[in-house]
Order: structure tokens, then sequence, then C-alpha cells
DNA sequence: TCTGGGGTCCTGATGCTT
DNA sequence: TCTGAAGCATCAGGACCC
């Protein structure tokens, strides 16, 4: 960093919701406001999505152990999740980010980029423009909070989102930027988990500062690629832009089962249901996949997994669960077995052309066609979906969909 | 009571082709 | 025809993120 870089060579921000699915729950039922959550199955094998805030003192919070958890917090209310509703509110969400930038990251439910580079005559100081997000968050969805991190890089805008939850904002110019991060934990570096963080360490590198010091070239000789990332990072440097919404590289499915399982008998059910459940998301997508990958977890945790190319692109559920069982046949480990699951992969759009007519018979499905044709302009755009005329006379669709989802 | 489910990305081993 | 090297694709495993 030199003295004449400027303090905005872009606008990122990073706007975060404060533990999104208790805030829901909290929202939505008032009696649960100010009592500890606990967001997930209440299962001998679940673990916490979400705790509250009111819990988090107790020493709980996400990926523990339900029963762990129970434990540290016994007063805890354990409400299952409704994942239905999460992604009303996250829709809801997102356009309002929408009408901050044309250019938003979501990088899941409950969080996304904004470049908002070069609108501060439209919106005034990050500062200005970091407020009126949080407020029209918070208007939009009658009640909850989000915090928000701004800088220049992608990175250092999300770690300032988690420097002051909840309901945050922090601001870190770029030519401030190297030394904010200095002082951090190496546990704060995108893409550094537990085993890396041990790397780190006995490496001697316990804070950012010391690894943006650190020679580039012995980081990589020591981390590979994350070597060179990470030193990138710790000096402020990450020049990702924020991109558009990304199509999945693969859908999946996966259960933990309630008991661990050892026979092909007692594993093909569960990949039966799987290919069934990845067909239909793949069928709602108009995509197909030219490979699946099963996985099973053994008891003690190691997971294997074995894939295979289909000799055609697929979206049928059958198509998958014969090459799933052949897979499965060619496992020698005996298991036992406590996870069981199956993924698609190298996904395309079904795109053949052909035109779909869509012709309302005079009873009830045409009026659920009505709803479906707002659904598919929804999804695929007014340029993929073309209505014809008025709903009593028939409709045509152009291009790649599928309408399997009308028998939901 | 014992550690999810949806994914992405990277790495090393292996096999095929030139 | 055989052999080895290089490049590439595929596969399996692991770490990570939310």
């Amino acid at each position: 960093m030199t003295a004449a870089e400027p303090d905005w060579p872009r606008t990122i921000v990073h706007a975060d919701m404060d533990a999104f699915y208790a805030a829901i729950e909290q929202l939505d039922d008032p009696t649960l406001r100010g009592r500890p959550l606990l967001i997930g199955p209440d299962s001998p094998r679940g673990v916490v999505l979400t705790a509250s805030y009111e819990a988090r003192p107790f020493g709980v919070g996400s990926a523990m152990p339900m029963w762990r958890a129970r434990q540290r917090c016994p007063e805890a209310l354990i409400v299952p999740p409704h994942f239905e509703r999460y992604q009303e509110v996250s829709k809801i969400i997102m356009g309002v980010f929408g009408t901050f930038s044309p250019r938003v990251e979501a990088l899941s439910l409950d969080e996304a980029f904004l470049d908002m580079s070069g609108s501060e005559r439209l919106f005034g100081s990050p500062q200005v423009i970091g407020q009126r997000i949080k407020d029209a968050v918070f208007a939009a969805t009658r009640g909850l909070t989000a915090s928000v991190g701004i800088s220049a890089t992608r990175y250092v805008a999300k770690v300032a989102s988690g420097f002051s939850k909840p309901d945050g904002l922090t601001i870190v110019p770029q030519r401030a930027a190297r030394a904010w991060l200095a002082p951090l934990s190496v546990a704060t570096l995108w893409g550094a988990g537990a085993k890396t963080v041990a790397q780190l360490e006995a490496l001697g590198l316990l804070t950012i500062g010391q690894v943006a010091a650190a020679d580039p070239q012995w980081l990589m000789r020591e981390l590979g690629k994350l070597g060179r990332r990470f030193h990138d990072l710790a000096n402020a440097i990450d020049a990702r832009a924020v991109q558009g919404s990304r199509s999945a590289g693969s859908v999946g499915w996966e259960r933990t089962l309630s008991s661990d399982v050892r026979t092909r008998r007692e594993l093909e059910p569960h990949l039966r249901a799987a290919a069934d459940a990845i067909a239909h998301r793949l069928r709602y997508r108009a995509i197909t996949a030219q490979g699946v990958r099963i996985k099973l977890k053994r008891a003690d945790f190691r997971a294997l997994t074995r894939q295979c190319a289909l000799a055609e692109p697929t979206d049928v559920g059958a198509t998958m669960f014969d090459r799933a069982i052949e897979l499965l046949a060619a496992v020698t480990d005996t298991g036992p077995f406590r996870l069981v699951g199956l993924a698609a992969f190298d996904l395309g759009a079904k795109g053949d052309g052909r035109q779909l007519h869509l012709v309302p018979a005079a009873d009830t499905r045409s009026r659920r066609l009505e709803v479906a044709i707002d659904e598919l302009v929804e999804r695929f755009g007014s340029g993929v979906v073309q209505r014809a005329g008025d709903l009593r006379r028939d409709h045509v669709v152009r291009g790649p969909v599928n309408l399997d989802f009308l028998d939901d």
C-alpha cells in the first residue's frame, strides 16, 4: 500500500443478516422474542443451524451437536427449521439489495456482496450507504437487522461485516485495510479452517499481520495455492469482482441415518430417494447431469466417494439410481455407514429448442396454469417464456423448460 | 445421546494419448 | 514394436464455507 493509494478504488459492501433463521422465528412468533433459541432438528444426530443471540452467551453456536448445545443451554427452546420461510425472506432481502446496485452476488440465503463503486453521488458516503442498506432491510422485513461491512475489496468487507455483530456497520478504507487486518487471528483468513489454522500456527503465523509480512514464495511452498491467496488477502489484495448469481456445478442429496447401516439392502432405499429428489430438482431447473457420484460416510467419519460419467445427459431418477447401484456394488468397504448421499454433476442446460404448447383443459388444471405461467416467467424470464394469447387459449413456452413442477 | 446438508475448490494418484 | 516423457482428463479424498 502506498500513501498515494485512494481510499475507495472500489466500494464493496458485504451485508450479513444477524442470526438469520433464529431472527425470523422470533419475528414470526413474538412469544419467542428474548428467549434463547436453537434452530435445528431435535434429533440425536442433529446439529445447531443457528443459535439466537440469547443462547450464544452459553457457548452454543452453529454446527454444534444439538445434544451438546442442550447440555450447555438447557433452557433453550429447540425450533425445527422452516427453510421455505427463510427463502421467502431471503428473496425480500435480495430484492432490497437490488435497489441499491445492479451488481449483487448472493453467497447464501442471508448474505451478499454489493458493488457500490461510483454510487457515492447517488447514495452518499460509504457510511451513509451502509446505514441506508441496513435501514431498508429492517423496513422491508419489519424488524430484521443486518450487519454491514464496507471496504474496497470483498475480503475486507466480509471481515468487516462480522466485526461488530449484531446490527453493526464497519467501514474500512483501502489505505487503512492492512493495518486494520494485521492484529486479527489467522482464523479470519477466508479459506482457513481448523486444519489450516493449525498448519499456519505450526509455521509460527498467528496473526494476519504475520502472514502479510511472510515471504510469499515460502508460503506457497508450505501451503500451495492457499499460501499465495493468504498472502494477498493479508495484504488486503483481492481483485475478485462482485459477480452475479452463478449456476450450480452439482446438485446433491445426502442424509445422516438415524442408526448406522451395513448392507446394500439398507442403503438402496436411500439412494432411490436421493435419485428421485435430485431428478426432480434437475427438471425444476431445466438442466441435466452427465455424471453421478455416491457418497458414504463411515461410522468413524471417513468419507468415501465413487463417481462415473453417464453415457447421455439425464434428468431421470431411475437412470441415476441404476448408476448409483453399480457404483455401490464396486465399494468393497463394508462399513458401517452413518451417511449416504448422491450427487449429480457436469450439469448443462436441457436446451433442445422445442416449443412446449400448454393446452389448458377445461378443468381445474387451467386455474393452476394461470399461476404456473407467472412462475415460469419469473424463473426463466420473459425472453424465454412467451405468453401467447390469453389463458383460455393455447400457451406457448419457448426454450428449455419442464413443467413437472405443476404436479407438486 | 456423540458431530448436518447444501455446495465449491484444491490436490495427488492414476490412466490414457501422443 | 517397445519405451519413456509430457500433457491432459478423470477420480477420490479432503478442507472449507454458510
